[in-house]
RNA sequence: GGUCGGGUAGCUCAGCUGGAUAGAGCAACAGCCUUCUAAGCUGUGGGUCAAGGGUUCGAAUCCCUUCCCGAUCACCA
């Protein structure tokens, strides 16, 4: 395509003197609607050629018509210009991506840039809900992306494992737990520490109830509630690293990560480095101090220190208390000051949520104030939030979606619709788990990961388990169809070629579809330009759709001319692999069968 | 109120670096399995692209104004 797009800037230059990198150069896939392949608008051209659209479209295409081997026919249609590339070309560009089995994805040159991408980053008080898995499967599909675009990439986790969160959840353990541990309970850890957690919110709850009907104010009650005095004097305890406190923290710390790291491992996600608060908000307060010397930041009488960021617009931020303590802020710095030590980061990528926006805007001018490199180009990667029908998801009122139960439900259906259209039958029970898993995942991560990331989306838990139209199942069923066909081609002896005969005539169908995924390289990098996995899972929806229409409408192995049948064969192979890539870089794993 | 996102079919969403008659899926209705997997394919109906103005040969797309929804503006994380 860029040779044809090269021969219709010299037509351009040759006719009407325009510089052959004019911008306006812009080469589209016809419409179906319309005869040709590519279509080029020459409205940007008139102003050069002093004639009419039609006229000029048709001067073009007489031109490229005359010189260019590739060009067998054209049609103008008011100002554009439709052209018809030669089969044989078409042929070429699919015997090229078939010799290329990794077709579209690049490889990291070692010195290709190294880019860090933050993603999950949870409290260790809760498991995982919906929200958590929109931030992992978007976060695991970006890192996907970079590095098929040729990036190197390396994915962290900053848990956020100290604070008062996790001291609640320890306290009412103590308190009502009776030394109850994950595996007496038969309950994941990350389960079980939740479940303390709401405990203590119901009690600390009942407790402001009655110090308030006792006719203290709310504020009053709170204040002097005695489980929130123990659980404050817990962390004070933390802090001092009381070795009782900081063993039962560890203890039950270690619980919720052996629950995480089996969600995580469900929904295929994984990190190549871990980093805990509880490691790094000590560091921030050091380069906060730093800063102060550098006079990027100042202190105040009571002894707090802040940064002045009123003359980019915004606000005067707290990064110090009077105490000393540290701020959310003054954490991620030190988190970003490990990991700038740690590696040589080009691009710092962060997956977090919009209710954020603010947090990452003053983060980078105060990351980039401190001389860090990469503080200004920061990438705070915000994603909406995943409501329900019924609204926002709150944990008060119960309508919180546990990423477990929700993995869970989403395999199960695929089993059973597995089971009701008779699809797997004959296949080993090991078989049929590993199948209906990938499908059900396949759903659920699409689902997620076809919508602009920047949108609040509905997540209905009835249609997101549809598996027909615009959805996982539906993209990986044509995959299985395709083995099927090289299966049974296989069984009747006819060989997969290596490469088609330019001679063979082709289908509008054919061309449309080698065009398609001959594009698939360019998706990538845009997707990687743009941060946008929705861009690929769309894309790939597109070509499976088509794909299908071209399998309803032509017979592959039962067509009697050998070399359209073994282009047909190399095609359908190569649609299977490109849409293999393309998921996977979704994070979606595709059958050979289902 | 300030800042940042969003508003496209009944519902869920594409399209947004300006290009031809705005596309899918779901839902509804009507068809297609002695032939490579019907989780498929074909067709019908369904739109003031929030509203108004501007720029342009051309605007869902760019600019301005207004309206609606969300997030945020903590010595919480």
């Amino acid at each position: 395509m860029d040779n044809i797009k090269a021969q219709v800037a010299e037509a351009l230059n040759s006719l009407y003197g325009i510089d052959k990198e004019n911008p306006a150069i812009q080469l589209q896939k016809t419409k179906k609607e319309f005869e040709g392949n590519l279509t080029l608008v020459v409205f940007p051209f008139l102003k050069a050629s002093h004639k009419t659209p039609e006229a000029t479209a048709a001067e073009i295409g007489e031109y490229l018509l005359k010189n260019s081997a590739e060009i067998t026919g054209y049609n103008a249609v008011k100002g554009f210009l439709n052209l018809t590339v030669a089969g044989t070309s078409w042929v070429e560009k699919l015997n090229g991506i078939a010799s290329d089995d990794k077709y579209g994805i690049k490889e990291a040159a070692a010195d290709a840039p190294l880019i860090m991408i933050e993603y999950s980053s949870p409290n260790t008080n809760k498991p995982l809900h919906l929200g958590h898995v929109r931030n992992n499967l978007l976060g695991y599909s970006l890192a996907q992306i970079l590095k098929a675009a040729g990036n190197r990439v390396i994915k962290t986790n900053i848990v956020n494992d100290r604070g008062i969160h996790i001291c609640k959840s320890m306290l009412a353990w103590e308190k009502w737990g009776n030394g109850i541990t994950p595996e007496k309970a038969g309950k994941k850890g990350d389960h079980l520490i939740g479940d303390f957690y709401v405990l203590f919110s119901n009690k600390y709850k009942e407790e402001v109830e009655a110090l308030q009907a006792k006719g203290m104010s709310k504020e009053e009650a709170e204040a002097a509630s005695p489980l929130m005095n123990e659980a404050r004097e817990m962390l004070r305890r933390w802090e001092a690293g009381d070795e009782k406190v900081r063993s039962l923290w560890r203890t039950m710390n270690g619980w919720v990560y052996a629950g995480f790291d089996e969600t995580y491992k469900r929904l295929g996600v994984d990190f190549d480095k871990i980093y805990y608060e509880s490691e790094t908000y000590l560091e921030g307060k050091e380069k906060v101090l730093e800063g102060l010397e550098k006079g990027v930041m100042y202190r105040k009488e009571d002894g707090s220190v802040w940064a002045d960021l009123t003359e980019e617009g915004l606000d005067e931020k707290l990064l110090l208390r009077a105490d000393g303590t540290s701020v959310y802020m003054t954490q991620d710095i030190g988190t970003a000051k490990l990991r700038f030590r740690d590696y040589p980061i080009d691009k710092m990528i962060y997956v977090v949520g919009n209710e954020q926006n603010y947090h990452f805007q003053v983060l980078s001018i105060l990351l980039d104030k401190l001389g860090f490199a990469w503080g200004k180009g920061l990438v705070h990667f915000s994603y909406g939030m995943v409501e329900l029908p019924e609204g926002k998801m709150k944990s008060r009122e119960g309508t919180v979606v546990d990423a477990d139960d929700l993995m869970d439900e989403m395999v199960e259906t695929a089993r059973a619709t597995s089971s009701e259209l008779g699809k797997l039958d004959g296949c080993a029970p090991e078989e049929i788990d590993k199948i209906t898993t990938m499908i059900g995942m396949g759903a659920l991560k699409y689902f997620i990961l076809k919508v602009d990331p920047r949108k609040n989306m509905t997540f209905n838990p009835k249609e997101s388990i549809d598996f027909n139209g615009n959805t996982g199942p539906f993209i990986q069923y044509t995959h299985a169809r395709i083995c099927s066909v090289l299966r049974k081609a296989a069984e009747s002896g006819i060989t997969l070629p290596a490469q088609a005969d330019p001679a063979t005539e082709l289908s509008d169908k054919e061309v449309s579809l080698i065009q398609h995924i001959e594009a698939f390289k360019n998706i990538v990098g845009e997707a990687a330009a743009t941060y946008s996995p929705a861009l690929i899972a769309n894309y790939t929806y597109d070509l499976v759709k088509e794909f299908n229409q071209f399998y309803h409408d032509y017979s592959i192995l039962h067509e009697p001319d050998t070399a359209k049948r073994d282009l047909r064969l190399l095609l359908s192979a190569n649609v299977a692999k490109v849409v293999k890539n393309g998921m996977n870089l979704l994070g979606i794993d595709v059958p050979e069968r289902m």
